[in-house]
DNA sequence: TATTAGTCAATAAG
DNA sequence: CTTATTGACTAATA
């Protein structure tokens, strides 16, 4: 009905070559395991087919797409799942053909557009896409009732009737129903054990990245042997850990949306089905809100090096010993301030935490909040309260 | 080969 | 049940 905003570039993508037009449906498959098949959705699934009749190809489409706004995108898909009681398990396998953690994980800190490869795009656009159907909402609530009927049709059948449902799957259906009832994929294989590390091996981890986010082979063996840890593990962890933290600095960095005007205007109501668009913005600063973060211990280190003894006192745990982490729970903004504290160099040479400045604040979710609470104050039509 | 980007999938939290 | 977190894995890049 209407394209967002002019793209004319982009004219020559000399590449694009791309691979096959089934991206998730075609799970590398593992040696030993196979699907666990749950029994229901599949997840490698037959694609969300997206496009009705648009001679594109999402490939296509995302090649073209106008820059979309990321922030603003994913809190609109947010605002229609919630207020129609839509599950990301369901929108994301059915929508963007990712899982249910991919998509709370995009949808909360989605990264902002220029950051993002031809790959990582795809959702995005996914959900625009999906955002433009007119039929988005009823369309995702027949498939949740199809499952739930599809859900009872099973329960039901294995209660009453003391066999097997299973569509037959691969899995080697070995001893089956033996004693109590369903048992629906005796998964002998083993589940994976996740391995967990805990508090103060984190700690430990992050001190040490610290001082050396590049991790030298020997410096990695020297960590797992004292942590106990495999050095896969160590290596893991300083990859997810800094893939995260750089996550961390992308969405502070362009999303200072400190949109004051919402404020007063008593009387427009915020809260009906479609919102403003709000293109792109002209972010001038507003004005740094101080919402707290999380843990957001990334920048708590920053710390802990040198420092006036004096400001070391905020927050999360004493920097010392491995138990010793106060479970200060939340520490008010004054953790902020500690944050701020210049203490510049650290011991280590090479690049230091330059990441100084202002700690960021999200009001963006607290708008998300109150737009939510809005709503379910007010009420009055009782659409189904989900079940 | 070393890193990054993108996800998956187990499981913690709500 | 649903959402959030996070170690591990895969494909793409540097």
């Amino acid at each position: 009905p209407e394209s967002p905003l002019s793209s004319a570039e982009e004219s020559l993508n000399g590449l694009v070559g791309d691979r096959d037009p089934l991206p998730p449906p075609a799970p590398s498959l593992e040696p030993p395991s196979g699907e666990p098949s749950g029994g229901e959705s599949q997840p490698g699934t037959p694609l969300p087919l997206p496009g009705p009749i648009t001679g594109l190809s999402i490939q296509e489409t995302i090649a073209m797409s106008p820059e979309l706004d990321t922030y603003v995108l994913t809190k609109k898909v947010k605002e229609v799942l919630t207020d129609n009681n839509l599950g990301q398990r369901l929108f994301g396998e059915s929508i963007l053909g990712l899982t249910q953690g991919s998509v709370s994980d995009l949808l909360a800190r989605p990264k902002p557009w220029h950051k993002l490869s031809l790959k990582g795009r795809e959702p995005f656009v996914r959900m625009q896409l999906w955002l433009q159907d007119p039929h988005k909402v009823e369309k995702l609530m027949d498939m949740k009732r199809l499952e739930k009927k599809a859900y009872l049709k099973r329960r039901h059948s294995s209660l009453s009737d003391g066999h097997s449902v299973d569509g037959g799957l691969a899995g080697p259906d070995f001893l089956q129903s033996s004693s109590p009832q369903h048992q629906r994929p005796p998964q002998l294989y083993q589940k994976k054990v996740r391995v967990v590390l805990g508090p103060e091996e984190k700690e430990a981890l992050k001190r040490a990245y610290q001082e050396k986010p590049y991790p030298s082979p020997k410096t990695i063996e020297e960590l797992a042997s004292q942590l106990n840890l495999k050095t896969s593990t160590v290596i893991n962890w300083f990859h997810n850990y800094r893939s995260r933290i750089r996550r961390e600095l992308f969405i502070e960095e362009i999303q200072a949306a400190g949109s004051a005007a919402a404020a007063k205007a008593g009387e427009g109501d915020s809260c009906d089905g479609t919102e403003s668009d709000g293109t792109v913005e002209g972010r001038h600063g507003g004005h740094r809100g101080a919402s707290e973060d999380r843990d957001m211990e990334a920048g708590v280190e920053a710390r802990l090096s040198g420092g006036s003894p004096a400001q070391r006192n905020c927050t999360t745990s004493g920097s010392a010993g491995p138990g010793s982490s106060s479970s200060s729970l939340f520490s008010l903004p004054e953790a902020c301030l500690c944050l701020s504290a210049p203490s510049s160099h650290t011991s280590t040479p090479a690049k230091n935490p330059r990441d100084n400045t202002l700690r960021k604040k999200k009001a963006a979710n607290l708008n998300n909040i109150i737009h939510r609470l809005e709503k379910a104050a007010g009420k009055e039509d009782p659409s189904e309260w989900e079940f």
